[in-house]
DNA sequence: GATGGTCGGGAAAGCCCTTGCCTGATCGGC
DNA sequence: GCCGATCAGGCAAGGGCTTTCCCGACCATC
């Protein structure tokens, strides 16, 4: 690999002159200096060597973000706006996976500090085991305290600015509708249950349904299509006069509509299908889901917007608003 | 931010012990003082500055991955894949997308040359561009050069392992089953033309066929949903005639199917349309999807699997099988 | 012609860490 | 009780780059 000093010699100048040609310093440097380093550094295919610079000149510029998992076209969004925003600003993002692992969590954090990065994401639900949130916490204040800046998508029980969909207001207007529409039995396919995201969306159901969730109703899945489909079969099977089914996202319903069409039974006429997040398969599917909107990239710009501002005070939390979309898989609960 | 020095001042060791705590190296250090330095570690929340480290030690460790688009599912199951073996065997990854831009591609190739990456991954179509192939042909080779190692998935006209679908004997599958069912007229919703991907897979279901794509009959679109059923609309309109429409990934095909449901076209009975990739979303739409499958996941882990492999050549050409998925929304030709 | 000011270029320190080498201490053996 | 071997720990170099500081050359000025 060739070095600075490579450079240097070969146009016959000082490391430093070579320095300030490649870094375009204020500092003038004569014509034909300048035009015997850039040829140098064109014949040795040159590339400053990053970790050194950024030890000489600690400039951040990288940001990191953890996800839960970027496959999943959930965060597949968020992280689009993130990386919209990053780039515009000329920074270089870092994305790294949890798969929902909290360890792994930790240890990219701490990856991240150790790479200096000018600022940290962390997109994806937060979770209820107090011992990692704790953990979580010191490791963010310290990073912090370094001038490190922190922000949160969907979680908002850390230091940090959080941008946070209106889970619980989404899921309420579902609950209502439902209501409104006659169905008096409603099953739950829900994410796992250490994860706020599916706490919340469940207390927001309960509330607009007005009426407690029997837990006999409910069933935990992981988000996943599959999962979504097992999950809807035996609820089908525990609780045989339900009038609808509400999948906590739109992978798990459509599973369900998938079940559903196996077991021959009509929706929405005998029982109705709801999504959340308003994936773009949501549009596809037949009959089509109503379910939640999330403005999940808008989720993802303003994060990272919030991670990259300097003057943002680090304890803001912002909500950005669901919408119902209507589509078929909703209807009148049967009479 | 604490340094070392400052954890070695608190121990009331040298930075050399501390060091060694620290790295648990093989030489032995006196459990008291091992105890003083992981105390004053844990007390000053210490964390190696990494760049430090990978100058005084050049050990590379992280992989950078330039992809086309991570929120497209296609790259999404590729990127998992690589992410998976790239996790096991304790390789961060730095993910770029390319947008498809073939200069961010090469901003990227030297951003991640600068962080002295242990390999660069290249996912997603080549171009037909000869002066940024070029380009990027020079950077690769210099990277090489100094030891980087560069694996390919889905391209292979640089240096570097290459791993990739069979694009070409897919396509071939679809156009020999139209042609078995007699289809006649067909119609093609392809990506970008300067993407190889799109020109294989045009050269593929030609040969399938066994004649060659009249221009009139391809319209060209960006491999997005929304893309997929403008260029429908217009190729219906431009030949009414035609019994199929093959669309090159499975998004446009959904898009197609939209389409060809609003104007109350049915499928397969008047139209049959295929697609490509076996996404997820192909056997939830109705009709279900016929496509291509494509062992997406597993190509993103063979190329880093040689991408890791220090004994790999650097110019191998793997190609992995596609399969035909035979669903719903492929009939015989109406007579 | 001497002085002061500018300007371009180089020497060298320092960023934080690792590690080869050396030293001082401890221990066992005779 | 002394010598050599062994061991733990520290010193210092070095990795590639930036940047401050300094120096020499040159110009303009009186």
């Amino acid at each position: 690999m060739a070095t600075l000093a490579d450079v240097a010699r070969r146009a016959g100048v000082s490391p430093a002159t070579a320095s300030r040609v490649i870094n375009r310093s204020s500092k003038p440097v004569a014509d034909d200096l300048r035009e015997r380093v850039l040829r140098a550094v064109a014949e040795l295919r040159y590339v400053p060597n990053a970790h050194a610079q950024l030890l000489a000149r600690p400039q951040r510029s990288v940001v990191g973000v953890v996800v839960h998992d970027v496959s999943d076209p959930y965060f597949a969004e968020v992280t689009r706006g993130l990386q919209r925003v990053a780039t515009e600003q000329g920074r270089l993002v870092i994305i790294c996976n949890s798969y929902r692992d909290p360890e792994r969590e930790l240890e990219y954090v701490d990856l991240l500090r150790a790479q200096q990065v000018a600022a940290i994401v962390l997109a994806g639900s937060g979770y209820h085991d107090e011992g990692v949130n704790a953990l979580l916490d010191e490791r963010l204040t310290a990073y912090v305290a370094t001038g490190g800046r922190v922000a949160l998508v969907g979680r908002h029980r850390h230091r940090g600015d959080a941008v946070l969909p209106a889970n619980e207001e989404g899921a309420r207007l579902v609950g209502a509708e439902l209501r409104r529409l006659g169905h008096r039995v409603v099953g739950v396919i829900a994410g796992p249950d250490q994860l706020t995201t599916t706490t919340d969306r469940l207390a927001g159901l309960a509330a607009g349904l007005d009426e407690a969730l029997p837990t006999k109703r409910i069933r935990y899945a992981d988000f996943t299509r599959d999962a979504g489909a097992r999950a809807t079969a035996e609820l089908l099977d525990a609780v045989p006069e339900l009038t609808a089914v509400v999948a906590l996202n739109d992978s798990m319903a459509v599973g369900a509509l998938s079940v559903l069409r196996d077991r021959g039974v009509r929706v929405p006429d005998e029982v109705s299908v709801v999504g959340f997040d308003d994936m773009p398969i949501a549009a596809d599917v037949t009959p089509t889901l109503t379910t939640v909107r999330l403005p999940l990239a808008e989720l993802g710009a303003r994060a990272m917007t919030l991670a990259l501002d300097p003057d943002a005070d680090g304890d803001r939390i912002e909500t950005l608003p669901a919408e119902l979309v209507r589509r078929d898989s909703l209807g009148p609960a049967p009479t």
